[in-house]
DNA sequence: TGCTCATGTCACCAGTCGGTGATATCCGCT
DNA sequence: AGCGGATATCACCGACTGGTGACATGAGCA
């Protein structure tokens, strides 16, 4: 009889044993493919590593998803939908004025990104390599926050007067950055990122800015 | 008679023949260092890449600089100073109060920093791959940020009851991830950047933003 | 002149990468 | 039982990486 072959000479990660199944197998690579991005960034994202991860053969990246290019666009889709359910699952402020509106949403904002370091891999990356594979992760993540704030916003108007695409896309920025810095360095202009409440401040700073700009009157831009 | 082993088998970059000198030799390996980190980015910066560009040997970098951390070394002391003789350079706002300093100061900081590709890719590497030598240029250019605020700000206090370092972290933290985004991808949010007016819209509101919130009189937080 | 040493060049190493063809193994169907 | 096809694994390729030792070349000095 043959030896049963141990298969336990395999990477340090997930039972190399499951049987022949190829949806189990894709969902492992997916995984895999975002396990590896997650904990190594997207300098180590490869063919190799994420097999190594997966445990199993890389050829099985090429027939099942056609390459990186395919795998990515299945990582991408399933990232969109992990997002959307994310974001529909946190409670909206309850906002009566659009300052309050938006300070509540950015504070939500800086927790979802916080607690999501997949996204803060993808928006790194982003910044970094911008390419057709990004640019997907990009347009989901873009998509799917659009379609929150929209669900959210109601009917509530920004105030005249303000040019409120530019302030938000400012103030969702600055949140951004912040996640990404603390996250990368724990700390951003000597400010240090690590504690609790180190991130109280920087909430209290951001709804202190975004009632302040949304709440003050423009002077003489009024309509007549 | 031997051919003069004609010197155009080399890179696209820079004449390979400078005489034995030294000197000459690392100021073209630094400046291959900047190069390739600009346009390739900080994924192709590397002992190979560098060497090529700067047309000589590899082994030149071992021996000058003791291999890629040395290199990365004598780069950031190259870099600090010309940040702090770029910032020393522009003029600074002449505001009499807190808030009009903080806009103008951001304002200038925009421009600078868009109009210095190194000092993106820099902070793309900080946030993407942070290590020691990251580190060391983070800490270059936050010690040059840092003076050249203090030169401008003079005597001029922040108003009480605002957390002024939060809050100027976090604006910070915006002009970053703005320029950073357009850069990357021409636009955030939605929100376009490529055309001045694009960058204008964007100017408009972070100063929008420094001027409420730093004008506004928080209720009830005064000191009696 | 001849010697020395700094400067520069070349060849090579082990390792990893993305990618592909050939082969083994097992399940289901007739 | 036997066959076909899907699933999985192995072995290999060329290219590139960081790193090192050996060698050539030239300038300056005794």
């Amino acid at each position: 009889m043959t030896v049963p072959a141990s298969t336990s000479s395999s990477s340090s990660q997930a039972a190399p044993d499951r049987g022949r199944d190829r949806s189990r197998t894709e969902e492992a690579i997916i995984s895999a493919a975002r396990d590896v991005l997650v904990e190594k960034g997207f300098g180590a994202w490869g063919v190799n590593a994420i097999a190594r991860a997966a445990g199993c053969d890389k050829q099985l990246i090429y027939r099942y998803f056609g390459g990186l290019d395919g795998l990515a666009e299945a990582l991408g889709t399933d990232v969109a939908r992990a997002i959307e359910e994310a974001l529909s699952a946190t409670p909206g402020p309850a906002a009566t004025n659009y300052a309050e509106l938006v300070a509540g949403l950015l504070e939500t904002l800086v927790d979802v990104l916080r607690a999501n370091p997949l996204m803060q891999r993808i928006i790194a990356w982003e910044l970094s390599e911008p390419n057709a594979l990004t640019r997907s992760f990009a347009q989901a993540r873009s998509r799917a926050l659009a379609d929150w704030i929209a669900r959210l916003r109601g009917d509530i108007a920004p105030p005249p007067g303000i040019d409120a695409p530019a302030t938000n896309a400012v103030l969702i920025a600055a949140v951004q950055q912040m996640v990404l810095a603390g996250a990368a360095t724990g700390g951003f202009a000597g400010l240090p990122l690590r504690d609790p409440a180190d991130w109280e401040r920087v909430r209290l700073a951001i709804r202190a800015m975004a009632v302040a700009v949304y709440s003050e009157r423009p002077e003489g831009e009024d309509r007549p």
